[in-house]
DNA sequence: GCCGTTTTCGGCCCGACTGTTTTCAGTCG
């Protein structure tokens, strides 16, 4: 049987949404082949068993025809009706459709007009200056086309959290200077938490609107103005970012913020939900659907989504996965936040790969506020990375001695990230892990192991004993590399039953285990660990976007390991080992 | 194509901006 995994599951769904958007259907159709993939996706459970059993059929958005697409997809690895549709269409056209400004209507008209079948063509039309002549284009369309083309071209316009964030801080740092604005917050993806954000939305409360949307155009950064109306303006940064400010006034402020914060998919039904109670939400306000002028009083987020009958959702939790319910029903989760963590976990030093020596990174941790540290720099299999071979352990173990006693009030865990072989074992040995007080084992080889292997050495490293946390579970690097490819249902179902924690590594690149695959996690009681994987101090704060992800994976500090005191941990480890830490 | 405490048929979120138009369709979020 052909594996199809959930990703391939969904790209056919978009594939075919996109097609019979090309072909004119019904837009609601598109939405619900759109609305398929996203809830695909999301689906947290093993797919092919959801199909076996037609559980599949239960998930919002999945229908009947969906569900024996999917079942077709993953039987027998293909879809007829997909062939169908891919044989009408070229496939340059759908690619035309990745072009901003450009939907499927005018890719239709272009390809019935003159023929056009791809981006190059396209791009020859409108050098050509040929594109003028068809209805609905004029002189400047040629022109935003290419700039579309180039954009698509340039990055594909995506960015990690925190360069975004970083850019976000600088901007709001500039027009809160003007001193135009009463209100002034970043909305969107950012606000959201995602791992990667496409552009920056800010939204404004002044008088003065034309004033503010002029300093934001004059932003330093600003490389083109792409819109420019009396409340709305987008600009593109030199560096390709996007971002948009939209001002309004004071009273529409807490609306325009939840409007904008979104997701797409939160407001959607979030405005259905306020359809149905007999209101209208948009971005400047509530209002009785009776009588449109009157506004139901909300001086807050939290206002509006009380009016609504629901718990206030953290922007993290609006992604339009379940949140409104859990709102209605008073089920959302307390969510994990900094200020519950007691002290961090997988931590470098110069020993291997780290720029700061033990010392420093224990000082630094302390600085921080958390009442211990694990230290664990690599194993002897990575060499690249100066991992410690037995004896530079044993050595490494007697400098923790000695520093624990020149640091009373803090603890200090000796550990390790150690390297999971292919087979699944650790290199340093079982025997010789019981050595260290805590064990961090993760994959940095054999990627490209297939999945069955793949899931069976990561289950087998779960339920190793001397194994507390698996680390950076996936392996991924955002925008670079995907993950290694293993059932995660099954590796969050190993650690459900073994007690291992998994990682929610923080460094920027990473983010992972993803947050998508959290809260299934959560629900089955794992424990997650919350790491910097810092290599210096200042990767610390690599501890906060991990908890972003947490918190957008609904991870509570209950199901945090790191939450844990001191003591709690080291009665944890014990437990788990089901024996004494080294006597140290 | 999906969905149901108005409904198994008839809805499906809503508005800003652009570029082309003289009243609007397309795109985006």
């Amino acid at each position: 049987m052909a594996s199809v995994d959930r990703k391939a599951v969904a790209a056919v769904l978009e594939d075919i949404a996109a097609m019979l958007e090309l072909k004119g259907s019904n837009a609601f159709k598109v939405k619900a082949y759109e609305n398929g993939a996203r809830a695909i996706l999301a689906f947290p459970g093993d797919l092919h068993a959801a199909v076996a059993s037609g559980e599949l059929k239960k998930v919002p958005g999945i229908g009947p025809s969906l569900f024996s697409n999917i079942e077709s997809l993953v039987t027998t690895g293909s879809l007829p009706y997909h062939e169908e549709l891919r044989a009408q269409f070229p496939p340059g056209l759908r690619e035309c459709l990745r072009i901003p400004g450009v939907g499927a209507r005018k890719v239709k008209q272009l390809h019935d007009a003159l023929g056009i079948d791809s981006i190059e063509a396209l791009e020859r039309i409108c050098l050509e200056g040929k594109l003028a002549g068809v209805k609905g284009f004029g002189a400047r369309s040629a022109e935003k086309i290419l700039r579309g083309i180039a954009m698509l071209r340039a990055t594909a316009g995506l960015h990690y959290y925190t360069r975004a964030r970083r850019r976000a801080d600088e901007v709001l740092d500039l027009l809160q200077r003007t001193g135009l604005a009463a209100r002034l917050q970043v909305a969107g993806s950012l606000r959201r938490r995602k791992e990667i954000v496409r552009d920056l939305d800010f939204v404004a409360a002044s008088g003065r609107p034309e004033e503010l949307g002029r300093a934001f155009r004059d932003l330093p950064w600003v490389d083109e103005v792409t819109a420019d109306g009396p409340t709305k303006t987008s600009v593109r940064f030199a560096d390709g970012m996007a971002a948009d400010l939209r001002v309004v006034s004071d009273e529409d402020f807490p609306a325009a913020l939840q409007y904008f914060t979104g997701s797409q998919e939160h407001n959607t039904q979030l405005r259905a939900r306020a359809k149905k109670m007999r209101m209208k939400l948009n971005e400047y306000g509530l209002f009785r659907a009776d009588s449109p002028e009157e506004r139901v009083p909300a001086a807050s987020e939290a206002d509006l989504y009380r009016a609504l009958g629901l718990d206030y959702i953290e922007p993290e939790l609006r992604e339009g996965l379940g949140e409104i319910e859990a709102a209605e029903h008073g089920e959302l989760p307390r969510l994990v936040s900094e200020e519950d963590l007691e002290g961090v976990i997988h931590v470098h030093t110069t020993e291997s790969d780290g720029r700061d020596s033990l010392e420093v990174m224990v000082e630094a941790a302390r600085e921080v506020g958390y009442s211990y540290a694990a230290i664990t720099d690599h194993s002897k299999t990575a060499g690249y990375a100066g991992g410690l071979n037995e004896e530079r352990v044993l050595a490494q173990r007697e400098a923790i001695r000695a520093l624990r006693q020149r640091t009373p009030g803090f603890r200090i865990f000796h550990g390790t990230e150690a390297d999971i072989l292919a087979d699944g074992s650790i290199d340093y040995g079982d025997e010789f892990l019981a050595n260290f007080d805590l064990v961090v084992a993760s994959v940095h080889s054999r990627f490209g192991l297939p999945r069955a292997e793949q899931t069976a050495r990561l289950v087998k490293a779960i339920r190793n004993p001397r194994v507390a946390v698996l680390g950076h579970p996936t392996g991924r690097l955002l925008l670079s590399r995907e993950g290694l490819d293993a059932d995660v249902e099954a590796v969050i179902d190993a650690a459900a039953e073994s007690g291992c924690a998994l990682e929610i590594n923080g460094s920027p690149e990473r983010l992972d285990l993803d947050w998508r695959h959290c809260r299934r996690a959560v629900e089955k009681g794992v424990l997650f660990s919350i790491d910097p994987d810092a290599h210096a101090t200042r990767e610390y704060s690599y501890v906060s976007l991990g908890v972003g992800i947490a918190r957008k994976g609904w991870v509570t500090p209950q199901s945090t390991l790191n939450a844990k005191t001191a003591d709690e941990l080291e009665a944890w480890l014990i437990k788990r080992r089901g024996g004494s830490l080294p006597d140290l």
